[in-house]
DNA sequence: ATCTGTAAATTGAACGTTCATTCGGTTGCA
DNA sequence: TGCAACCGAATGAACGTTCAATTTACAGAT
């Protein structure tokens, strides 16, 4: 259950995510995985040893969704204010475009099973270091005000998590417009 | 089960609060509740008439509690900026000294539990309505750049939420510079 | 003060359901 | 021939809920 996922362990974890999203953990009885899934249930316990074993590679699993897709190809060409909109604009897009995996993370953070991933550190879902090493990149080079960086971060992760939320409960139309505006509220309260 | 709450209703409360914040809705069992809240399981059905209610009835509850404290005797002879930075340390200071109720809220929040509550929209917690007539406030006194007002929202309580978060976690300590810095970002970025 | 009737509060054993997990058997492939 | 993948009925524990029985609270009558 490592490097590689299979067609068929790919199947299980986005049909788990879509019956989470609906029903929340305890509301998705493995008999209800296995069937939207189309295998049967001992199926599953032959790549997941416990429902909760399941759960913890699911969220390992969206975590790198997530961190691929917010930090892969970040161009070191673009200026620092650009690239800073750019991993906000990705962080909402991604929540934005995979709710169920959104939703999943939400819950998982949220719940008891958070303390069994002590793995690592993290902030909205995704990798805590990453944010974190971008935000010092920052300071270092006088783009970033000098602050406490875990304060930074919560006002830059926050912002994104709750105005995906807002977007996703349909309170905010997901545009340039109101992004844009989202993006200048943080840079304008961070720029050196 | 309306206007007041009993002691023995209020116990009850308390001790489903910690409970569910150790454990999880679904790691908290009726028959454990009533154990810790010294009382028959009989009598906790005497009062609700089922679990979800239960839950239910208890988000109510916290709703009330976080919005008296945030939004009750906020003096009016106050500048607006002092009061921006009065309620962003409110909801931090509710959130982290009374993490079993924002605990609950943010598990209830992700769960299928939430499409129950329609009565009112909220926002990490508190009803948004509040919130909202805040910053409205604000744009209308020209305290505040008159952006799209749920957009706003997003960065003061998003940021809010993720940095309560973060000094529960540990990652920050909870004093004057660090709150300052965060107030200081947000009013940044919105002021006029 | 004492008694009495009644409704509310309280109790917890028992019930029925749901669900995670097991395991003995089958299939497919190297 | 052997091993991994796959199957799903059976198992047993956990849990939400019920309800008949008991206690408490108290208003009105004596």
């Amino acid at each position: 259950m490592n490097v590689q996922f299979t067609d068929k362990i790919e199947c299980i974890f986005k049909h788990t995510l879509a019956l989470i999203k609906e029903n929340g953990f305890h509301g998705t009885p493995m008999s209800m995985i296995a069937k939207n899934s189309d295998v049967a249930i001992g199926t599953i316990y032959h790549y997941f040893p416990s429902k909760e074993n399941l759960i913890l590679e699911l969220f390992s699993y969206c975590r790198k969704k997530i961190n691929a897709f917010i930090f892969d190809d970040l161009s070191e060409d673009l200026s620092y204010q650009e690239q800073f909109a750019i991993v906000l604009e990705r962080f909402c897009k991604f929540q934005i475009n995979n709710t169920d995996i959104f939703s999943f993370l939400e819950q998982f953070h949220n719940s008891p099973f958070n303390d069994l991933a002590h793995d690592r550190q993290k902030v909205g879902g995704c990798d805590e270091n990453n944010v974190i090493t971008f935000l010092l990149k920052g300071m270092e080079t006088n783009n970033l005000r000098k602050i406490d960086v875990h304060v930074m971060a919560s006002a830059y992760i926050g912002a994104a998590v709750t105005f995906s939320k807002s977007v996703i409960y349909k309170k905010i139309k997901y545009d340039k417009k109101h992004l844009d505006e989202l993006i200048e509220i943080i840079w304008n309260g961070v720029k050196q």
